[in-house]
RNA sequence: GGGCCGCUAGCUCAGCGGUAGAGCACCUGACUUUUAAUCAGAUGGUCGCUGGUUCGAUCCCAGCGCGGCCCA
């Protein structure tokens, strides 16, 4: 037990810090900064992006002295001489110690490194004979230490559970991981730019995370609980009915990018935490919100698919094989996906018809989808099961899922939705029974989900009635009665359009990552003891 | 919820009824421009957990745990 744990190699990296610490050398110091008290120690991605293509001879005549620091992640060992290869999360460079570049205690400390530690070195930057940039170190200082043996330098971490639960690993060793989070971060980035451009002037918000009524979706809660005020309250499953109020107050154009918390099921494209845009635009309906999404997610695919293209090695094929110059496509699972718009509107009882009528051989037209009866029938031929309680605009949704959904490659908007599964969309001026809504659908997944809001309090109630029946038959993702949403409609919502957008699953697409779990820094993982 | 697959050294993986192997890492030695450095040698394991079958189980069986893929 205590022997062999002894004997391993965490008992051998104490042993080098022991040391260390005998040279008298600080073994937790506090900050790096080099020599030179007028400048800052370069970061390695820096030296890297500035020197990464200058040629030896231009490094000799040019004489660049630096300071930087990293954690090592190679080394390779000579008698009196080894190279480190040390990175900074992003990047990475060697460095060159000799013995007779370095003080007899810098190379004393040099000795008693391991693979993990961090540390800072000054001196200058040549290449060597095999064209290496590489620094020609003069000084080393150990700044922390690594206890534990990285995982293999040539596999890297393959064990997915092991990335997920020890990100830190995964983005120590993997560099096609951090290539992930800052492909997210730049997703971000860039739609901020885009929302607050001065031509469009969307006000960001933030809006409760811990909700008394969990509105805007229909789905199953987390529930916590407010000591103080002796209160149960719900994380939020969206922001909607609060972005709409802030809409009532006169915040005509407001987004929000921040986190829903629903209660179901974790898989590829789930996770019980995942972060949504969503966004609101008064005096616009969805037909504008269709438009401004292409422009979105084309702008977001060019500022991001060139960096991912080499950076996360989404790279399986030529992305612009099947269109000439497409800067706005990306390769997801081997397959070409473009966001350059515009994207194909198919009508969802139209879509549903068609793929039910191709499977079935017989018609299926878009009343049959209207009617309760007729839509069951064309489930249970399907094997689509339904529920009792189930309407025809649910089982039409069902059938939707099944047979449509995952044949969607490129982006497309499906469009006019039934009124009964939209709880809060406006309906179409010829056709109550149809909202103005639409969802896009990119690889098989649900990307986003906008309409036209209903801004009609006594429709509004009615809606909520109809839920709560719902409710009272056993579903427990229908949508709760909020009166205080209900009067701020009374207070007067102008015609608004909004839409929710799912970072995750986007950044899934433009990364080539199959699973959320990829994008996702710490994903939910089930204790293990 | 169901089916299939996986869990063996720090990492990546072999092995599959007779008391466990490789590569990398680690340790010792050689080596002052290497880059999966090289060369020589040595160390390292409750084979996910619990039970069963067996003279004997990492291996067969059952249950459980965690994960992956597919389906609902």
């Amino acid at each position: 037990m205590a022997d062999s744990q002894e004997n391993d190699q965490r008992a051998q990296r104490r042993a080098n810090l022991a040391s260390l610490a005998d040279l008298g050398v600080p073994v937790y110091p506090h900050a790096f900064r080099g020599a030179d008290p007028d400048r800052d120690a370069d970061t390695v991605s820096a030296l890297v992006d500035a020197h990464g293509s200058t040629c030896g001879a231009d490094l000799e005549s040019a004489q660049v002295r630096t300071a930087t620091a990293g954690r090592i992640l190679i080394v390779r060992s000579f008698g009196k001489a080894r190279f480190l290869v040390i990175s900074d999360g992003r990047k990475r460079i060697q460095v060159y110690v000799r013995k007779d570049a370095l003080s007899d205690g810098d190379f004393g400390v040099a000795a008693l490194l391991d693979i993990g530690d961090h540390v800072g070195v000054e001196g200058r930057l040549f290449r060597t004979r095999t064209d290496e940039l590489t620094v020609w170190a003069d000084r080393l200082e150990f700044l922390a230490k690594c206890h534990l043996p990285l995982p293999e330098k040539w596999h890297g971490l393959t064990d997915v559970e092991t990335r997920y639960r020890r990100r830190y690993l995964d983005l120590i060793v993997n560099p096609g991981s951090r290539a992930v989070f800052e492909a997210r971060a730049r997703v971000i980035a860039s739609i901020r730019r885009f929302l607050e451009d001065p031509e469009r002037g969307f006000l960001e918000v933030e809006t409760p995370m811990m909700q008394p009524i969990a509105g805007g979706a229909l789905a199953r809660p987390f529930v916590t609980h407010h000591n103080a005020q002796d209160m149960d309250l719900y994380l939020r499953i969206a922001p909607e009915l609060y972005l709409k109020r802030l809409v009532v107050g006169g915040m005509e154009r407001v987004y929000e990018i921040n986190r829903n918390f629903r209660n179901e099921g974790v898989s590829t494209r789930h996770n019980p935490e995942f972060t949504m845009l969503e966004f609101y635009w008064a005096y616009r309906d969805y037909r504008d919100l269709m438009t401004l999404t292409e422009r979105l997610l084309e702008t977001v695919a060019r500022d991001v698919a060139p960096f991912t293209r080499d950076a996360v090695g989404a790279d399986g094929g030529d992305p612009r094989g099947s269109g000439a110059d497409d800067d706005a496509a990306v390769v997801f699972g081997g397959r070409t996906v473009s966001f350059r718009g515009p994207y194909p509107r198919v009508k969802l009882r139209q879509a549903v018809g068609d793929a039910a009528a191709e499977r079935l051989g017989i018609p299926v037209s878009e009343s049959d989808l209207r009617n309760r009866g007729t839509a069951a029938q064309v489930a249970a031929r399907l094997g689509v099961e339904t529920v009792p309680g189930h309407g025809p605009g649910k089982i039409s949704l069902e059938i939707f899922e099944r047979l449509c959904e995952p044949a969607i490659l490129q982006p497309t908007f499906v469009h006019d939705f039934p009124t009964e599964v939209s709880p809060l969309s406006k309906q179409r001026d010829d056709d109550p029974d149809t909202v103005e809504r639409f969802e896009l659908y990119v690889a098989g997944m649900e990307l986003a989900n906008g309409f036209s809001e209903l801004n009609d309090p006594v429709e509004q109630r009615r809606r909520f009635e109809a839920q709560l029946r719902d409710r009272q038959g056993g579903d427990l993702e229908a949508h709760r009665m909020d009166e205080d949403y209900v009067r701020a409609l009374e207070y007067g919502l102008p015609p608004t359009a909004g839409e929710g957008v799912g970072i995750d699953r986007l950044v899934m697409v433009l990364t080539d990552s199959p699973s959320i779990r990829d994008v996702i820094l710490f994903p939910l993982m089930r204790a293990k003891s």
